[in-house]
DNA sequence: AACATAATGTAGCAGTTGCTACAAGGATAT
DNA sequence: ATATCCTTGTAGCAACTGCTACATTATGTT
């Protein structure tokens, strides 16, 4: 024996890695366990249902997510809208990330048709981004800051959405055109 | 007997609606001929497989947004960026529009993942929007058409993500914001 | 009237879905 | 040793998936 709760926790360890290369289609049960190693049986005796799986695996990513932007950005460094509009672009369309947010994206679209869990998911990754860009924004006088970053974040999931289903380098083109679009 | 062709051409009219309304996920047979008020059977008669029927409904929606767009935007009219930008994102996140940007999401999502038939559609959507765009952009000298023309594209894709999720008026904010955060 | 062809219904197959009933193994306490 | 509980496997259910075989009705052609 092993004990329950080491078990499910090893089991979110290895879900994240799958659903974050794979994304919301491959998440039947049966697959969800096989990505686990484990039974399906098992996988229902770790978490209480297929929603608690999701949540719980979903919610993992994104405080790792969390904590990678919190190294590359430090709370304390301020930057103007252009600058950071570019930087944190650039950041999250690395390969490094660039799997959390298509997932993101998966997750918003999702929220879109009213299904459950993804509403209630994707409310709260929106709601702490804009807010994350808030406090490191060096917005004009006046403006409405979290309309910027509004920006800022559709943006970003945007162009995810065009570099997945393109070869060439335009995405790249318009990340280094975006200093001469913005601000100023 | 009515006619195969004709049966064909009503279920797709009427798929188009169900598509545009209830996007991907309610797109098993027997969901689309409950919805194209036929039996499953007699869909696969109209329509060599699966696949057959979402390339044709889906193509048929493209097909119908950039009849509409042509409608609103004359092509003989070329407006500087930041009133294109402003313009056209307030028309596609009209409520006329938004759900055929919705369901452009979802198939661009769906191509992330590299699921058929997705990848050629979104790859054919993509292509053609930032064409409209560039066509209809009064870009400044020596800057990259296409690029800009990305970056409007994906700015749209995002903000109707992030208005999916939301109930407050950040997007309308948003859409406001953008003369003061672009060009000039 | 005979016949080919087009149109439609009934029934079902093999595979997947989320989930569960039941039983058996193993550890622990008494 | 017995009883108890935690852990795990086997088997399966009812619903749904895309798709098909087969039979039947209509319709037009000769």
């Amino acid at each position: 024996m092993v004990g329950r709760e080491e078990q499910r926790a090893k089991a979110v360890e290895r879900l994240s890695a799958h659903v974050l290369a794979t994304g919301l289609s491959q998440t039947s049960l049966r697959q969800l366990a096989s990505a686990a190693g484990v039974s399906d049986r098992m996988l229902l005796y770790y978490f209480s249902d297929k929603n608690d799986v999701l949540v719980t695996v979903l919610g993992s990513l994104s405080a790792d997510l969390a904590q990678r932007l919190a190294l590359a950005f430090p709370e304390t460094q301020i930057l103007p809208v252009s600058e950071l509009a570019v930087r944190l672009t650039r950041e999250l369309l690395s390969d490094n990330h660039r799997p959390y947010i298509r997932l993101g994206v998966e997750i918003m679209s999702a929220a879109a048709r009213k299904e459950q869990p993804f509403m209630l998911l994707s409310e709260g990754i929106r709601a702490t981004f804009i807010q994350w860009i808030v406090t490191r924004m060096d917005a004009p006088e006046g403006s409405d800051r979290e309309a910027v970053a509004a920006i800022l974040l559709g943006l970003i999931d945007g162009l995810v959405l065009i570099g997945a289903c393109v070869e060439d380098d335009l995405v790249e083109r318009a990340i280094e055109t975006i200093p001469a679009l913005v601000g100023r």
